[in-house]
DNA sequence: GCAGGGGGCCGCAGATTTGGATAATGCCGA
DNA sequence: TCGGCATTATCCAAATCTGCGGCCCCCTGC
C-alpha cells in the first residue's frame, strides 16, 4: 500500500505548481516533495505530472487521481475539525475571526457575550489572509461579501462598499470626483484568486483599461493597498470609514453591495458553544448592524 | 497536521485489539504500532485507547474517532481501485475469485470467454481467506451465501448445501442417517467472525448442544475441516460434491439454500472489461447452473 | 544570444524511524 | 498470593528519510 501522506504532497503540487511552491506551502524542502511525490508515481506505476516549464503539470491521469484525493483530505480535515472541536469544547473556546479593523469595534459586544456566558471564551484569530475554517483554523467568521460554498450562516447586516484612496495618493493625483473619472487613476483590485468576486468584473465596467496598480488576494490586502497610496479602489465601509488615513472620494456603489455574514462549518453549528455565539450574536443584531454601519 | 498514515495503525489496533496483532496484519513491528499510535494521541492530544488485559481496546473519543478514520480509509481504497483499475484496464485483466474447487469446473466457461474477447484475459485469485473486493484483491467473485453490502452482482445459480462427512469420519463414528442424529456427532461450523451465516443458526437448531469439533472462517475452511474428518458439516453441493473424500450424508437442506452470485465493486461494475465478463457470465448461465449444480 | 531566475534532480551528512530484543506490566487461575 | 501468559513499553543498532548545496535545464527579457 502507499504512503497515505504522499497525498499531501500530489495535492500540494497540484496546487502550486511546482514542488518548491508545494514545499514552501507544506513547510518541506523542495527535495523531499519532488522524491515524495516520484515515489507516489512508482508505486501506483503511473505517472502523475509532466514537467514543465513553469514546473509540474499533472497528467491527465493526475488530474482524474485529483477529486480522489481531495475526498481524502476532506476527510482528515473532517477529523482535525472533530478532534479540536473535542479539545476546544471542553474549554468553551471558540475562535472567531474577521477582517482586523473591525475587532476594536466588535470588542464590547464580545465582553457581553462573555459577561452572559462566563465559561465560554472568545478568541479572535487574524491572519493575513482568509482563514480556512473547514481545516479547523478558526470556528468562527464575519465576513462581509461571497460566502464559501461549503460554509453555513447568516446575514447579520448589509455591506456597503464605497471608493476610496489615502490622503495621500489624493494630495498626488487629485480626487476623482465622478464615477467616470475613475479610467484615469491607478487602480486597485483582487487577483485571479478572487476572479469571481464581484470588485473585478465591476472594475471592468466602469473604468475600462484602467491601470491596475496592485492586485491583492484579500479584502484586507486591497484595503492596505490602497492606504499605500497605490492607487485607488473600493472597500466595505464598515472597515474603510474607520481609518484616518482613507477617505471615501465616491459614494456608495449600489453594484457592490453585499451582506455581512456570521459564518461557520456546519460540523460546527450543532456544538453548543457555537450555538450560544451564534444565537448571541443574531440578539445583538441591531447593535452590530450600527457598528458595521461605519 | 498529524502523520496520515498513523490513521491506518489505528484502524489496526482498533480492529484487532492489540499492537502486536495489528503489527502483524499490517507486516510491520509490533514497536512501530505502539510508538505511532502514542504518537497519533499526542498529536491530537487525547487517549484513544486504554490498556486492558487483552490488549488495547479503544476509548470513548477513539470509538468516536473510529467511523471518521473509516471514512478516510475507504477514500484511500477508492484510490486504489480507481488506480488498480486505471491500469489494469490497458492490459484487460479481469482477476477472478471464486471457492477453489469449482476453478476447474469453470474453466470452459473461461475459456469460450478468452475465445470471444482475444485481448481480455481473466486470472483466478485464491486465497485461503475471502478476498476483500473493495480493497481491489480482485474484480469480480463468484461467491455462494450472504452478500457484502458494498459489492453487487446478481443471481447465477441457487446453491444447495447438504451435510458431508469424509469417509474416514464414517468409518469410525459411522453415518448419521437421520437430522436429528447430528446431536450426537462431532460438529463443524463457522466461527464468531460468520455470526450471520445461517449454518450457525441452523447448527443450534437442528442439533442443540451438540460438539462443536472446529469452527471455521469461511466456507472454504470448513471445508477442510470436514475433510480432514474431526466432524460433520453442512457444505454447499457444488464445491462438496466434487470432492472423492467427502460424502453426502444428509440431503439438500433447504434453510441452507442461498443463491451463487457474481458480485463485483459498483466502482467497477461498469467499466468495459467487467461489463464484458458480466453479460457473458449471464448469457452462459445455463451452462453455469450445470456447473454449480454439483 | 546572453544573463538571470525559477525549477528539477542528485549526492552526501545528519536526523528520524524502524525492527528486534528485552524488560516491565497486568490479568488469570490455582 | 504467586507464577504463567499475553501484551505493552523501552532501548539500541541499522535502515531510511530529510535538508542542504550544487548542478543542470529551460524560459524570458534585454
Amino acid at each position: 500500500m502507499f504512503d497515505w501522506n504522499d497525498l499531501k504532497y500530489f495535492l500540494a503540487v497540484a496546487r502550486h505548481g511546482s514542488t518548491i511552491a508545494a514545499g514552501k506551502a507544506l513547510k518541506l524542502s523542495q527535495s523531499t516533495v519532488q522524491r515524495r511525490l516520484a515515489e507516489l508515481e512508482r508505486r501506483i506505476g503511473r505517472r502523475l505530472v509532466q514537467r514543465h516549464a513553469t514546473g509540474y503539470r499533472l497528467t491527465e491521469f493526475g488530474e482524474d487521481l485529483r477529486p480522489f484525493a481531495e475526498r481524502v483530505e476532506s476527510s482528515i480535515h473532517e477529523i482535525e475539525r472533530h478532534v479540536s472541536d473535542g479539545t476546544r469544547d471542553q474549554s468553551g473556546l471558540i475562535r472567531v475571526t474577521c477582517p482586523e479593523p473591525i475587532v476594536q469595534r466588535l470588542a464590547p459586544v464580545i465582553e457581553r457575550f462573555h459577561a452572559r456566558y462566563p465559561n465560554l471564551r472568545v478568541e479572535f484569530v487574524m491572519s493575513d489572509r482568509y482563514l480556512d475554517l473547514s481545516k479547523g483554523e478558526a470556528d468562527v467568521a464575519f465576513r462581509s461579501g461571497d460566502t464559501d460554498d461549503e460554509l453555513v450562516g447568516r446575514k447579520i447586516a448589509d455591506s456597503v462598499w464605497a471608493v476610496y484612496a489615502s490622503r495621500d495618493y489624493i494630495e498626488r493625483h487629485g480626487k476623482p470626483e465622478r464615477m467616470e473619472d475613475l479610467v484615469s487613476h491607478a487602480l486597485v483590485g483582487f487577483d485571479e484568486s478572487m476572479r469571481n468576486h464581484r470588485v473585478l468584473t465591476w472594475l471592468r465596467e466602469v473604468a475600462p483599461g484602467a491601470t491596475i496598480a496592485a492586485r491583492n488576494t484579500s479584502v484586507l490586502g486591497l484595503m492596505y493597498a490602497v492606504k499605500s497610496g497605490v492607487g485607488v479602489g473600493p472597500l466595505p465601509t464598515a472597515i474603510a470609514d474607520g481609518d484616518p488615513d482613507l477617505v471615501r472620494v465616491l459614494g456608495p456603489v449600489p453594484e457592490l453591495a453585499r451582506s455581512w455574514r456570521l459564518l461557520t462549518h456546519p460540523d460546527l453549528r450543532r456544538t453548543p458553544r457555537v450555538a450560544k455565539f451564534f444565537d448571541f450574536i443574531v440578539s445583538e443584531r441591531d447593535v452590530i448592524k450600527t457598528i458595521l454601519a461605519g
